[in-house]
DNA sequence: AAATGTTATGTTATATTATAACAACTGTCA
DNA sequence: TGACAGTTGTTATAATATAACATAACATTT
C-alpha cells in the first residue's frame, strides 16, 4: 500500500495491488467481481482523486459498457458492499479502499487544491468518537469523517511560490 | 440550551431561544434575517429532526413564500453561513445550531431509529483530528463528522421491548 | 425627494446525483 | 434440463442543487 496519496509514489502499483487484491478476495468470499465492476474499481483508482458516479459512467460507456446509471451505481453498490471502495459523503464521490480486507470505516484528509484522498484508520480519532458515543449512551453503527484542506505538498508548492515573488 | 436532544425537553424553548439569538445575533452584525430567512430557520428548528430542503420549501409554499428552489437555498445558505444551521452531509438535511456565537463545525450523532440529531463539540475529537492531520503535515480547513447509530432513548425503548416478550 | 449602489428576491431553466420497477440474460447446481 | 439466484439491460423518474438573468427593496449620498 502506498505510504500517502499526498506524496509521489509509482500509482501503477497502487492500481495493480488493487486489482489483485480484490480479485483474490472476491474470489475467497464466492462473489463475482464482474467485468464492469472490475473496471469500476479500476477506474476508481485511476487516481487517489475522488471520482463521481456520473464521471465513471461517462468513461464506461466510451469502452462499450452500458451506460444507464444503474449500471454504475450497481457496481459501485456491490464495491462499497465488499470494503472495496468508500463513498466520500462531502463531495458525492467514490475513492477506492487500501485495506478491503478488515471491515471498516475510514478517515479522510481531502486536499481542496489537488483533490486527492488519504484514507486514515486514526485509532484516536475512533476513540475520540466511542467516548463521546458512549458519553450519551449512544450506539454507534457507523460514521462518516471528512477532513477538507490543504496537503502538505499543495502547502509546500504555495510556499516555494510565494517566497520566489 | 436543550441538554440533549434524545432526552423528553420543552421544545417550544428550543425554538424561541434559537430564534431571539438569531436575531440579537443578525442585528449585531448587521445582516439581516428577512421574514424567508426567519421562517426556513423556525422549521429547521422545529424539532432536532434534520429537515431536507424541499421539505422545507414545501412548507414555504403552503404558507405563501415562493417556492422555488433557489429561495430556500438561498436561505439555507444565509443560515449556514451566518452560523445559524448546519449541513448533514450524509443525509442532505439541516439542522439548527445550538452554539452560532463561535465559529465551529459540529460532531453530529444521528439516531437511525428517531431520527434525531444531537450536535456535539468533543475537544477529544478535535484533538484526534488535529494530530492526524499534523501527522501527514495537512491543514485543516474544515470537516465532516456524522455518527449513525442509536440513541439511548432508542436502545432504551428497544430493550423494554424485549424484555416484555 | 432623486439618484445611486448594494442586497435580496422572483423566475425560468437546467445540472447533478440517485433510485424504482420490471424485463431479460447468465451461471450454477440439483 | 429445469429451477433458482444473481446479474445486467432498459425506461422512467425521484431527489438534490445551481446557473443566469430580471426585478424589487433597502440604504446612502446628494
Amino acid at each position: 500500500m502506498q505510504a500517502s496519496a499526498f506524496s509521489p509514489h509509482d500509482h501503477s502499483r497502487c492500481i495493480t495491488s488493487a486489482i489483485d487484491h480484490a480479485q483474490s478476495l472476491c474470489a475467497n468470499r464466492g462473489v463475482r467481481l464482474t467485468p464492469v465492476r472490475q473496471r469500476v474499481l479500476e477506474l476508481v483508482w485511476q487516481s487517489h482523486q475522488p471520482i463521481g458516479a456520473y464521471e465513471l459512467l461517462a468513461s464506461l460507456a466510451k469502452e462499450g459498457f452500458n451506460s444507464a446509471p444503474p449500471t454504475v451505481y450497481r457496481a459501485l453498490d456491490f464495491l462499497s458492499g465488499q470494503g472495496l471502495l468508500h463513498k466520500l459523503e462531502s463531495i458525492n464521490a467514490y475513492v477506492g479502499c487500501c485495506n478491503p480486507d478488515t471491515p471498516h470505516q475510514g478517515h479522510f484528509l481531502l486536499c481542496q487544491i489537488c483533490n486527492q484522498a488519504q484514507e486514515l484508520d486514526s485509532q484516536y480519532i475512533n476513540l475520540a468518537i466511542k467516548v463521546s458515543a458512549d458519553q450519551h449512551g449512544f450506539e454507534i453503527q457507523r460514521h462518516t469523517i471528512e477532513i477538507v484542506g490543504t496537503c502538505q505538498g499543495c502547502l509546500d508548492k504555495s510556499k516555494t511560490l510565494e517566497s520566489a515573488l
